[in-house]
DNA sequence: CAAAGCGCGATTTTT
DNA sequence: TCGCGCTTTG
């Protein structure tokens, strides 16, 4: 490796390996860089691996972090831990899961699970509640248990529901996302001696994009580096966009409180933008009270350099905008289409972008939304490998105990529910136990359908177990159960759907397989990939390299860089988003995070685009440009178009207008 | 008592 | 527009 292509502030944070340090970094400073040249040489220094213990926000980041430090260093890192938080949680409770009361092979629930877990607590209850209540509760729990909100100060029938979904997950032996956080700070809290032993482990500690990590996360650090105070923590409040998720950025105020004898680094000089953009991005993130004060400067100046704003009359306008631009400049500057990101507030903005991605034949990759883990068959599929794993999952038995069809309904489950409450016992055991009577409380089909399942899993639950191809077993397995008799069942008139379903299924297999066979995969085990895509859930498996256009929200989009870069819907409502302020008017701060990441993505051309008027919800919606955008100078944009004047909006109103009036 | 057929509400961001 | 839950049907 050659610290030499380092400036003298990152080699300063890059060499600075004892003791708590601070780095202060901008957008684009080249922060990846320091990190990684940072960890090699501390293994340079003869620092051992399994010393040395790197946290980061997304999984893609951990392996890209992984996979630079590797190139770098020409070693293997078998021992080295570069995880996220989560993963990092779940490494610790596998460990220990005895320590807090439980078995080995847990199950991660997700987001989804919680809320069906939460709907089991309120049945078990005797509760009724109506779908906003659900919402409401998911975020409660999620605010009790990463310590946001005191459980003690919640009414009676919510405390008595949370302590029912806690002794759920527990009897199930599962664990929330929130858990894997709270529940490794609880062990260390309360475990002194396993502390200990972790401190001893991780002396040297790191800590990437510090302002999104929670209260929880900052404690959870602080107590593993109390021992030797190796702590460095990388960060810029500028970019904090996570608040919602409990992320605080007053953690970077906190860091400086707790380590008085820190060092603070500022990464200041920006490697990535354009000047014009850059300038931009200081002038509007000036705007923003409460940050610790920085100015990014840069020396690249290039001929292609710009930054437009450009009004169109409706988001087909746009879309098709953004694709006519895409393919011009891939032709006349030889860019690929690699070199092109599209951004958006929220993901539904993107379904009329991608339209058009596909009505022009561009290659795309979007990441996020109704992700390819989300549909019913790909579900399906992990429940059943989940219920393989770990039989006692109740969540994953009554999404598939059904699918495909084997008679049994409510009534059935009903039954198998009172029985399996009496010994508090997993309905798998349950249903296998009614079954073993000489005569089962079913009606005949149910009897007969309930049997071959429980067989049919009993056979393939011991496959996992003994044979080492997982995904052939898993693709035998939905052979077995007819899956593909249920889609064709399901989808009478549309055999196409259905084969597309079951390719989906086989696809999913084949990452499985991918997976399994690949030579530095340490532990192919079933529950360590379910554990994967638990973790990883949304994002894509990174297999085809083919270049193409990425379409992602502002949030995915963090710590990415595109040389042309668009930002969609720059209007009001949407960016800053309306449900965001109307939440906490405070929140204007954070969506000019938000923007201010985004225009600090692009590198050399940036495109904003403005809507008059975009269909949102199946409602046609009059819109206003974004007031951040008056917050730019603007001398430094270019438009083509005028912004619109108050007579255009009501013009446009007014033919909205008409049109209902037509329509009605 | 389970399966097919109809109506209603949903979407901010993600580990 | 689609998935989910409720109602009707067989």
């Amino acid at each position: 490796m050659s610290l030499a292509s380092l400036n003298p502030q990152q080699f300063q944070a890059a060499t600075t390996i004892e003791g708590p340090l601070l780095i202060i970094a901008g957008a684009g400073s080249g922060k990846t860089g320091v990190i990684t040249h940072r960890i090699a040489y501390m293994l340079e220094q003869g620092i051992a691996q399994s010393h040395i213990l790197a946290l980061t926000f997304t999984n893609k980041a951990a392996d890209e972090m992984a996979h630079r430090i590797k190139k770098m260093t020409g070693r293997k890192l078998s021992n080295l831990t570069i995880a996220t938080f989560h993963a990092f949680g779940v490494k610790v409770l596998r460990e220990q899961a005895r320590a807090i009361g439980y078995r080995d092979g847990f199950t991660i629930y997700d987001s989804s699970d919680r809320r069906d877990v939460i709907k089991e607590s309120a049945r078990e209850l005797g509760m009724i509640l109506e779908h906003e209540d659900l919402l409401d509760l998911e975020h409660l729990f999620g605010q009790i248990k990463s310590g946001m909100v005191d459980l003690a100060t919640q009414s009676k029938g919510i405390i008595q529901l949370f302590q029912e979904y806690q002794e759920f997950l527990q009897l199930k032996n599962a664990f929330d996302f929130d858990d894997l956080v709270a529940r490794p700070l609880e062990l260390f809290r309360t475990h002194p001696e396993i502390l200990q032993s972790y401190q001893q482990r991780y002396q040297y500690i790191m800590v990437d994009e510090f302002q999104d990590t929670s209260l929880q996360q900052y404690q959870l650090i602080q107590l593993l580096a109390s021992a030797h105070a190796n702590l460095c923590v990388v960060g810029d409040d500028d970019q904090s966009i996570y608040s919602w998720r409990g992320a605080n950025y007053t953690n970077i105020q906190a860091f400086e409180t707790d380590f008085p004898q820190r060092m603070e680094i500022k990464l200041e000089r920006n490697y990535r933008s354009t000047g014009v953009i850059l300038e931009a991005a200081n002038a509007l993130i000036a705007n923003n009270t409460n940050r610790k004060e920085k100015e990014l400067w840069t020396e690249s100046t290039t001929a292609e350099a710009s930054l437009q704003v450009r009004y169109l009359e409706n988001d087909q306008a746009e879309s098709e905008f953004i694709c006519d631009t895409v393919r011009t400049l891939r032709v006349s500057e030889h860019r690929g289409y690699d070199h092109f990101g599209v951004l958006s507030r929220n993901n539904s903005l993107m379904d009329a972008i991608e339209e058009a991605f596909i009505r022009h034949d561009i290659p795309y990759r979007r990441s996020g939304g109704r992700s390819f883990f989300e549909r019913k068959e790909i579900k399906d599929t992990i429940a059943y490998m989940r219920l393989a794993d770990n039989p006692d999952d109740d969540i994953a038995f009554v999404r598939i105990i059904n699918t495909p069809r084997r008679g049994v309904g409510k009534q059935s489950l009903a039954t198998l529910r009172e029985h399996s409450d009496d010994r508090k016992e997993a309905l798998y055991y349950t249903a296998k136990r009614l079954l073993g009577w000489s005569d089962p409380p079913f009606p005949k089909p149910t009897i007969a359908g309930l049997t071959y399942f429980i067989d049919t899993m009993e056979q393939f639950r011991q496959r996992f177990t003994t044979n080492k191809e997982m995904a052939r077993t898993a693709g035998d397995m939905m052979v077995a159960l007819d899956y593909w008799g249920y889609l064709v069942r399901e989808y009478p008139d549309n055999e196409k759907a259905a084969k597309w379903k079951y390719d989906n299924i086989f696809t999913f297999l084949g990452w499985f397989e991918r997976w399994e066979k690949n030579p530095d995969n340490l532990e192919p085990k079933l529950s360590t990939y379910l554990t994967r895509i638990a973790l990883a859930g949304r994002e894509r498996s990174g297999d085809d390299e083919e270049r193409a256009v990425s379409l992602m929200t502002i949030h995915a989009a963090k710590g990415l860089e595109f040389d042309v870069t668009f930002i969609a819907g720059v209007e009001d409502g949407i960016l800053p988003s309306l449900r965001s302020l109307q939440e906490d008017e405070a929140n204007m701060e954070e969506e000019r995070r938000l923007f201010y990441v985004a225009l600090t993505r692009a590198r050399e051309k940036l495109f904003m685009t403005v809507c008059a008027q975009r269909k949102i919800q199946r409602e046609l919606q009059i819109c206003t440009p974004s007031p951040f955008l008056s917050e730019l100078p603007s001398a430094l944009i270019e438009t083509e178009e005028q912004a619109p004047t108050p007579e255009d909006v009501e013009r446009v109103a007014m033919s909205v207008f008409t049109m209902f009036k037509d329509n009605s």
